[in-house]
DNA sequence: ATTGTAATGTTATAACATAACATATATATT
DNA sequence: AATATATATGTTATGTTATAACATTACAAT
């Protein structure tokens, strides 16, 4: 499941799906909210705030700011179609959007690319952890970082 | 293991277990260097980094600058003896310096008390994903915000 | 028409972190 | 001891990430 680029099918599956989504949720999937969802996940990395500011601000030819793409960007993570890497200041899209809250993440220091994963029996394993130290949990943050196969082999 | 304030003595030894390491490893444990890990050891919640320079300013009478205290938190988790909080960019004293690299962390969100948890099968868990995915770890992130059992109680 | 509400625009600044270069201090080496 | 080397710190400036605060727009509900 490694975020190599997709295909342009795959992308507008993407943005179908969370069209659908904010349409059955009535949820408001404006222009804005839309431009910055598509940049994240066509960027087949992670990408910073600024960078997606950038892509903005060329996109329309007239400057944005910051406020703009940080609210776009907190819609998208509140309703579960981004998620930040906190470990790299660094946005990813979702696979699975409204279909789990947590996911974890592999993230390869040398080309970038990430891994999403959310392996049931880890989030049990993390579960029990809580549970054992009398926590409730509402949200996780479990960023893997290392090197992926190939860049690992190299 | 929740870190209710610490006694004098157990701070004291926390120290002084930090020197001898540091002693043995060849380390400087410099004024700063010891002065930052006070810092963080005697506060018993997560601490940022600009508070920190804030408590040294007033300590030593005179303005400190940001590198300052960034040189010595980079020393200080290089050698182990604090950990950073990725997701709220705090950083908290280590309980076992030296004894492992990876610990993971629950984090109460109301009354920012942490606890540090090396839970073994986590840590096999963690293991276990990464190898499924031919990934080698370098440093992991996991970091569980919740409520801690006082907090989910009121 | 007016009020409510959701979203966006805009300016400014807060909060977090490091680059770059100068200086000092400690430690080896001759 | 004098010199070189490495380590650590001081200082200024700037880079990077994120939000506060307030104005405006757009559109729906009363």
């Amino acid at each position: 499941m490694i975020m190599k680029s997709k295909s342009a099918s795959e992308l507008n599956a993407s943005i179908h799906k969370v069209e659908e989504i904010c349409k059955s949720h009535k949820l408001g999937f404006t222009d804005i909210r839309k431009q910055v969802f598509e940049i994240i996940i066509k960027n087949n990395k992670p990408i910073k705030a600024y960078e997606i500011l950038d892509k903005i601000s060329n996109t329309n030819n007239k400057p944005s700011h910051p406020p703009t793409v940080y609210r776009a960007i907190d819609f998208l993570i509140e309703n579960g179609f981004i998620h930040k890497l906190n470990s790299i200041n660094s946005f990813v899209g979702c696979f699975h959007p409204k279909a789990h809250k947590e996911c974890y993440f592999l993230i390869c220091k040398k080309c970038n690319i990430y891994q999403e994963c959310c392996d049931d029996s880890l989030k049990d394993r993390i579960s029990k952890t809580a549970i054992h130290n009398n926590f409730v949990i509402s949200n996780t943050t479990l960023e893997i970082e290392g090197h992926c196969l190939d860049c690992s082999q190299t």
